[in-house]
DNA sequence: CATGAATGAGGGTTCATTCAT
DNA sequence: AATGAATGAACCCTCATTCAT
């Protein structure tokens, strides 16, 4: 999506450009971000900057795409999941992966987190976040989680795929918050070796299992109201 | 918030205001939402409005509290959850509460969605938000779950909350699109006695209580990956 | 197409601003008339000029459709043609009112002129002043002139309008130029009753005429290439 | 006009940046016309197309001047005018080789078209252009005709010329719209040899003649308005 | 000789806000 | 109390042109 130009640039100054794009685009909603703000602080002329991306929207996807694709490398960073593990074992990665992200790229991650959750103006580009998004990859995940008999039969994979994907979603912030995080737990592992995320990260794996996963002896009561 | 002038407004023209402003700041971010839109769609004066309201802010924050307050006089309009009830039913009817609000003021319940969900640029307001908002009151309520013997004694109570909060605030738009749910679906009661709604509910409400709930024969595995 | 912001300025400030836009409409093609340009020399703020016109297109069709009126409610400063005349001397009175027309309001004849003969950006636009434009009246009057036996029967008649009409267009600067007319022969019947305006006019409608007009002695030969 | 840099490009490469020129600056007025649109269609570096021509005036100076030869050089492709021909003859046969060009090179007459009927922004090449145009061709000619004895004496030769110049850059257009003339009626004689052509522009010529041919029994009636 | 990144003034337009009437 | 004209900074974006490589 950017232009060749921008691509040709020496990288100092690519990664600058990039760098308070990133911050802008994090930092304010789509309508409140500043392609002028930009070129003031990376000390470029306006007509600079509409020679690396053809317009506000262009650097604006530009920046979804990155951050969806470091989302998608950074899983190396992490040891992988015991291959023999269960559909929870697999969600505990998932979930250590995502907080691995937040922590490590707060910014992209954000940008990743305003496209989903605010209104963007492209209704093209929404729907394609949506496809792309994880809905249908957590709806997928649940479905076979029944067919295998890790799901309790009588869950509704739509609703735990809901729920699974909303939490996704919010608990990164919600862990960094509660065990104050900052960037400087940054290197590769930290987040995996900490104790106290790990142990929270139980907490709510624990859950999660207990509300979904099949159990002979488990069996709700189904309460009315009144 | 806003000034004794608009209080003193005939209540038509005070109504109109307050519903074009209610449609501009529901339809769109805090940015992107326009006094002048309000104004013109409104026929009045760009001065009158600001004799109503000192500035944007004010007004939104005013909407914002409306919305507010609006959400809590609701629970009249649907039957008090049965006095005897545990946590889980209690949990159920403030769920029910939620989607009746979604659905019957969908433009309040939008902007206090967006108040929540993106930024706004008034960093106190965000502040007072989170503090008055459903945070400490889902905390108190689990944490009184576990005293009581509701609750399941191995669970984090500030994750149960984390998770029953995020829940809280998505559900209703999962809900009303999954079941296609419409404004017309609006006469008092009517959410309370649909079947599909009830049904929906219970499959979310099974989740939420297989995972948090006291239960001799439950004991969460504890998964480690790798 | 002005705002009622526009209408309801004091004259002289409404005059200023629409002097200044024939100004430069009249003096520059669309593309480089500019709307910065008026404002400064006008002394307002950018954002005035927009509470007066929604946009540079508004500001030039209000100035176009002036200029169009301005130039029905000209023939009143023109003795009308002898009720009797044919059409010849309609056309005669046509001619004269639009040198009158191009002698007292230049700029707006300016305007009208790059109009019809420069691309405007708006397809619509061109279409309508096509539409009400001079090619349907000159048309229809050549036809009436066949029928009625003023015009020659041999005479193609939308060749006959086609001509009239371009002549009619550029007559008025060629008189102007050959005269060396200036807007100080500007008082009312001032053209009228110039015999050197009169004179070229009779030249210029002699030959039309004698090419048009029917005449029993007249006969084209009909000359072939080679 | 162009650089000797521009001259010795390979032939190809030349005709290809002449060619988006051409479409460029015949397709939007000049002000509109843009040297980015041409360099990129052109896939040359911005700093090349400098490298051609000084700059964008001289490009288009240098595109005038190149329609104005071509239109030179189409006389050979029709054939020549009887050489005992009269002024109407003659006539005749400029009116043809100017809808050949214009049918043949379209692009390089609207360019030319537009040089004359919208403003350049440059005095000079406008006052150049004047003087170089046909406006003293064709005083000469109908000068010539009176003397000898082909026009009529009373015909005033500054009006006819006038007259046969605003005709002559119009009705090219107007032949192609009426005609419904397309470029692939392109090979060499086509219009030559098109009846539906003749036969139209033997109904302009004959108005033509009758307006202005010397004839003992043609007698203009000298209307006056009232 | 070709390149193409850099420029910055200028374009049209919208906005929240003020203030004299 | 209501008005609505005025403001001007800020917005996104395009342009012809330059110049170091």
């Amino acid at each position: 999506m950017p232009t060749d130009t921008f691509t040709n640039l020496p990288i100092e100054k690519r990664n600058l450009i990039l760098h308070l794009a990133i911050e802008e685009f994090a930092g304010h909603p789509y309508h409140a971000a500043s392609i002028s703000n930009i070129v003031r602080e990376a000390g470029i002329a306006k007509g600079s900057f509409y020679q690396y991306f053809a317009d506000k929207k262009a650097c604006y996807r530009y920046l979804v795409e990155m951050a969806t694709k470091e989302k998608l490398n950074i899983v190396t960073e992490i040891p992988a999941p015991d291959p023999g593990c269960d559909l929870f074992g697999y969600l505990r990665w998932q979930f250590l992966t995502q907080v691995h992200f937040e922590l490590t790229r707060p910014r992209l991650a954000q940008i990743l987190y305003r496209a989903f959750i605010e209104d963007i103006p492209f209704p093209d580009m929404a729907e394609e976040l949506r496809r792309r998004g994880t809905t249908q990859f957590f709806k997928q995940l649940l479905s076979q989680g029944i067919l295998h008999g890790t799901v309790a039969p009588w869950v509704d994979p739509d609703v735990a795929a809901f729920l699974t994907e909303v939490i996704f979603y919010q608990f990164g912030k919600y862990f960094i918050e509660r065990l104050s995080l900052t960037k400087d737990d940054f290197t590769s592992h930290a987040i995996y070796d900490r104790q106290d995320v790990q142990a929270l990260l139980t907490s709510l794996m624990d859950i999660l299992e207990a509300g979904i996963k099949r159990n002979p002896n488990q069996q709700a009561n189904y309460l009315r109201v009144n």
